[in-house]
This record gives C-alpha cells, sequence and structure tokens, in this order.
DNA sequence: CGCTATGCTACAGATAATGTAGCATCGTGC
DNA sequence: GCACGATGCTACATTATCTGTAGCATAGCG
C-alpha cells in the first residue's frame, strides 16, 4: 500500500501531508461520524440512546467511531453516563450546522 | 448508459426516514465523497486528475462516488471532459468551507 | 496507423461494517 | 449481599465495501 501504515484505529487519513483538512475529512468520511455528531448536537446521549438515534447502527463500529472522535477531541464521556459533544465537537457541529437548511432545499 | 450506482437498494440510507438530512449525511459520510467535493471546489478535473488529487484512491469507489454525486445533482461531468461541481454542488461545498479554518484551528 | 488520454469496468484480495450475543461494572431497591 | 436493570464495551461469524492492478472502448492527434 502507498499509503500508510497508521489508518489503523488512531490513524487518520491523509494526516501526513500536513493539511489537517484531509484528515478531518477522512474522519468524517467515515460511517456513522456525521450521524454521531448530528445526534449529539443539542444533548448528550448514553451509548445506547445514541444506538437507537442512529438507527440501530451496530455497537462496533459506533463505540469504534466514538473513541475516534473522542481521540479527536471532539466527543467526551461524562462521568454522569452519555456521551456529549466537547466544546471544540460543538464548534464543529456548528461549523456544517447549515447542512441542515442546505438538505431541506435539496430534497431529491 | 444506465448508472450503476441506483442499483444500491434505494439508493441512500435514511431517505426513507423522510429527513432529508439523513440521506445527506449518509451520502457525504461514504469514503472519498468529501474528499471529492473538496477537490472539485475550484476547477472541475478529469477523473484521472480527480484520482491523483485524491491520493490515488482505486477507480473502482471514484467511480462510484462520482456516479452517487451527480445522480444526486452536486456533480456534472462536462462534455469538454472532467468533472465539476453543479451550481446546487457549489452550494454544497461552500456550505462546510468553514471547515477549513476549523480544521486549521483543530490541528492535533 | 501508432500514440496518448479520456471515462469507466473486472476482479481477487484486504478491510470495514452488520447483527447478534454477551461481558464487567455500577447504582438502585430489597 | 444480592437480584435487577442500565451502562460502556467487546466477540465473532457473516456480509458489504474498498483497494490495487489491470484492462476495455472511444476519441483526438500526428
Amino acid at each position: 500500500m502507498a499509503k500508510q501504515a497508521s489508518s489503523r484505529s488512531s490513524g487518520v487519513r491523509g494526516s501526513r501531508t500536513g493539511r489537517p483538512i484531509m484528515a478531518l475529512l477522512d474522519l468524517l468520511g467515515r460511517r456513522w461520524s456525521l450521524r454521531i455528531l448530528w445526534e449529539l448536537r443539542d444533548a448528550p446521549l448514553t451509548s445506547r440512546a445514541l444506538r437507537t438515534a442512529c438507527d440501530e447502527a451496530s455497537p462496533t463500529v459506533l463505540q469504534a467511531r466514538l473513541s475516534e472522535l473522542r481521540e479527536a477531541g471532539f466527543v467526551g464521556l461524562g462521568e454522569a453516563g452519555g456521551y456529549g459533544l466537547t466544546p471544540l465537537g460543538r464548534d464543529l457541529c456548528e461549523t456544517f450546522m447549515p447542512l441542515h437548511k442546505f438538505a431541506e432545499r435539496w430534497r431529491k
């Protein structure tokens, strides 16, 4: 593979390019990443509530994405139980919030 | 030729929910989707130039994503050759353009 | 024709996701 | 002091998806 070995659990594709946008695009371009951030947009959820919100996605991926997102500093696990956005994660979420309006306009 | 991308059940996951944001989130949350839109952000590219820009991703997925994005109306294939954003696609792209600035701030 | 470039496809091997089941832990009530 | 229900998280076989390489048909150019 011409890529890199670190696309394992913690590596993000494109991080070696020095262009953080590539790393971010790859991280967000994984299954359920965007959806998770979206579902946490206004309130923390327990892992199971999140699973329900995400159309019963399998806990395996959810857990994987949650770990990546936590490692990236977007999501945190509160001691009261439940996953929630960090301040950074909230910023990110607001960054693509206009997507909602766009989607309504799109409506294919 | 008919699109082979639309052979995929009902297209985009979440479209049956009636919430277009879910369909959009799923479409953009597939590998290389965001990256493709990003690479086309300011100029059309030929399929091979796009492949180069996308770190030599395999043509199979690229072609699949391109078909989906074309079907969604975000990307078009100009008769002069090369893929480019449609007006709708350009809107979408601008929607998550602030991501760039966010990524710079993120820099993990 | 020979050459190069385009969009696009085939296909085997590798990787990631799905679906179901289950574990260890913690707090509640009993 | 122990069933209980809920939590975060994992195992694992099956299935879907991606990767990497090769190649096809077509078109423009000399």
